[in-house]
DNA sequence: ATAGGGATTCCATTAACTGGAAGGTCAAGG
DNA sequence: CCTTGACCTTCCAGTTAATGGAATCCCTAT
């Protein structure tokens, strides 16, 4: 098979097909004219790695369960912690995303919107009286 | 002020303060030595930057947010309209979010963690039988 | 032979910083 | 006067996960 055959049926961009490659994701074979010549298994991981990024594994994540994946003596706690740290990632970032939505959704309610420069959004921004943010955002 | 004073007050880090400086988002003095000189005005910047960006606003947003703040002829819509579409993101985000988490917290729990290498997880990741993406992840 | 659709590589760009190196400046202490 | 340490400066590289584009090559059909 070749890439855009692949990128076809993995629903993955041909391009993000020759990144995974570059990153050592996958590694198709060459024909004689340089292409890359996928196996079916080639396709499966790929197809494996789409659902899983879909899912918001990041790369490392994805490159820990893929090897998971090809090991027929894993545990799965392994799998498992992998999954559960990435769903407690995913909590924390709804948490933030919620705290956002409130302050935000409270300001732009209390806001007019005409055509008068009162702004309580802009008011809110401005105000010195407090310190940075109540929840760092926790990078990292 | 130094950028140090003015990172403590404002309470970003001085390599964000320089960022922001390069991308032209405040514009200190400078003093005989080469130092940033922060007026007052700069570090009310800041803080303002700070508070937007805690609320995720995106960069460009700040500029244009920031733009308005120093418009006294500004119209309230203005910002709001800013504020809102920034809302509709974050609420797109939550819902992708809370996709994730519904399908992989149901994976978990189907899962049983043990030394034994049956993984729900990983047989849903691998289904062939299903297309790519649900929900695309909305790439723009 | 030529046109078209693929394929290849390589480089640049995105967002918003962050880390680190190499070096200039300033105030205090010996 | 010199050193030490804390600041400051600039510049370059790296982070995440691709994506866009250019230049070039290959294959098939007409």
């Amino acid at each position: 098979m070749n890439i855009g055959d692949v990128a076809r049926r993995s629903g993955l961009p041909a391009k993000t097909i020759r990144y995974y490659e570059d990153i050592g994701l996958v590694a198709p074979l060459r024909g004689a004219n340089g292409y890359r010549s996928f196996r079916d298994s080639d396709l499966h991981k790929l197809a494996f790695l789409g659902r899983a990024r879909s899912l918001g594994f990041s790369i490392e994540d994805c490159r820990g369960l893929l090897k998971l994946y090809e090991d027929d003596s894993r545990a799965s706690a392994d799998v498992k912690s992998i999954a559960q740290e990435h769903l407690r990632r995913i909590e924390d970032k709804i948490a933030e995303l919620q705290a956002m939505h409130r302050t935000l959704s409270h300001l732009v309610s209390a806001c007019a919107g005409d055509d008068r420069p009162d702004c309580p959004i802009l008011s809110d921004l401005a105000e010195s009286d407090r310190d940075a943010r109540p929840a760092g955002k926790g990078r990292r």
